[in-house]
DNA sequence: TATTATATTCACGAAAATTGATTTTATCGG
DNA sequence: CCGATAAAATCAATTTTCGTGAATATAATA
């Protein structure tokens, strides 16, 4: 199953006989004889009725052609994509959370200089709810954020990251689960982010804990310090793959499934900048998804 | 240029490194080295700045990694579809115009017989409007007929041909244009199509001609029946590619740009029978656009 | 700076595709 | 029904492509 051998399917549906296809793509007969037999082969399953001269497409030939013409316009669509993605100039007003502002915030601004020098992000801070009402005023341009619960045909999101919320511990804490380390730790509430905290409520009461609550503190990285210096655990995001701050924490599973927070890309469908946000979700996708260090210089 | 390759492209993305690629897809690194070398080579793009270890994805790499994507799932989902597209096993009403009944109809059948004998058809002819109706109500599952100049959402439709509209004349008879055709010989009108008919009255007056109108008579056989005995001339679709009734006639163009009409199967969208659609319209379409002669016998 | 992980390069052998000649099979015309 | 014709399948020889393994080269890491 080849590509060469999907144009030979098409362009013998397309010529009407073997021959004919052969001609049109400057090959011999017996060329194209050969590939739709191997076509054949390696699907298990006659393409042609033999029966008939010219063979004729069977009914899983028709399958197989169908899904040969998607393949190929999207193989021929491939030049035209790259000529279009050429570099981009201008500036892009991007709204961020406070906890990626800290982790994958710098990474990919690094990443978005050294492919796109031509792009200037602009970059405030908010919360959720805050930047999703700017975003809609068009006073940003887009917005890295929570996934909202409801959203209308006028915004759109992509998907980013996957966070898993997890329990942070002291590194000499004992206690395999987070019942255990609840009975013999303090609870240190991250309570910054309201899009998380009613899923952790939530799922504290499943397991049937009810931590002694000594802070509530809006920072991850405040927190990682605390824990870190044995106060007590913790329950937050798991920020760690971003290879920043890898203190040596504990880090426990926060129950089965896993809680995850969903962060993306919020904008306004009508946006003029099509280009510009796709080019910086793509770098975001890179990073969150494949962490890599920071370059020393730039 | 190839699935390989593009295979390749996507290991890395997904496992991170060249190295990982190979592992995963049972190859060495300068196996995967190679194919990219080679893809970037035909793109004239390089997909990877070398600069990083491992080499990261350019914005053309992510370009060109959408597509293989795309290019790689319609290729997966080739043996889905092949294992969906089992025998067809029940039977299905489809109205048709009349036009159709006496030429797509008896090769597509034939077609249909041979490659799906679990599926019976039952025919019932009638005009485009009393057949929407009817789709409509349920009474037939499908209507091949003329393309409705506006269709609800309930309805869908899809193209099997396109006929052209042509000037057909005695064979011994003289004059290359309509206007000199028109001139010589009587017009026989054929008013069945509501559909069409008004189409040939503006291109008439376009052309200037007001022809001496001798008959209408609703059946295109019997038309060219006439005008094969030198009775007068005609309007009529050109259906002689459907290699029926190739009478020797002359078949002249009626103006420039030709006047078509669009021939297709309207059902309706909440249908159940959506496979025997789909292979219904695909031997019709196919009938219609490769004609190939009648077998003997079955 | 040394070490390690990673990618590139290159020559060689293995596998696959293409060709040209030949045989087989369907269709068409009496 | 039979021969003629058009089209596809088959086969051996040849060319092309692909993958490997060893030897570099290059970037990240300690």
């Amino acid at each position: 199953m080849s590509i060469r051998q999907f144009r030979a399917l098409e362009a013998i549906s397309e010529y009407g006989s073997f021959a004919a296809a052969a001609k049109a793509l400057n090959l011999t007969q017996s060329a194209i004889s050969m590939q739709v037999a191997a076509l054949e082969e390696s699907l298990g399953v006659p393409l042609f009725d033999r029966q008939h001269r010219p063979p004729r497409l069977t009914r899983a030939g028709t399958v197989v052609l169908r899904h040969a013409r998607v393949i190929l316009s999207q193989y021929n669509d491939i030049f035209d994509a790259l000529s279009e993605a050429r570099p981009y100039h201008g500036s892009f007003r991007l709204g961020v959370i406070p906890t990626i502002l800290t982790n994958l915030l710098p990474l990919s601004l690094m990443r978005l200089r050294e492919e796109e020098p031509g792009l200037t992000v602009n970059v405030s801070s908010g919360l959720s709810g805050e930047l999703m009402r700017e975003v809609e005023t068009g006073e940003l341009d887009a917005a890295l954020m929570h996934k909202p619960t409801t959203l209308g045909t006028a915004l759109s999101w992509r998907d980013i990251a996957q966070q898993r919320v997890v329990v942070v511990a002291p590194p000499e804490s004992t206690g395999e689960t987070p019942q255990e380390i609840f009975e013999r730790h303090p609870y240190i509430r991250f309570n910054r982010s309201a899009w998380v905290a009613p899923l952790v409520e939530t799922r504290l009461s499943e397991l049937g804990i009810s931590p002694d609550t000594r802070a509530e503190i809006q920072s991850i990285e405040a927190i990682h310090l605390l824990v870190g210096l044995g106060f007590g655990a913790s329950i937050l995001p798991d920020v760690s793959t971003e290879s920043f701050a890898r203190t040596s924490l504990r880090i426990v599973p926060f129950g089965e499934p896993p809680v995850y927070r969903t962060v993306g890309i919020l904008s306004r469908t009508d946006m003029a900048k099509k280009n510009a946000r796709r080019i910086i979700g793509d770098v975001f996708a890179a990073t969150a998804g494949r962490p890599n260090t920071l370059k020393k210089d730039g």
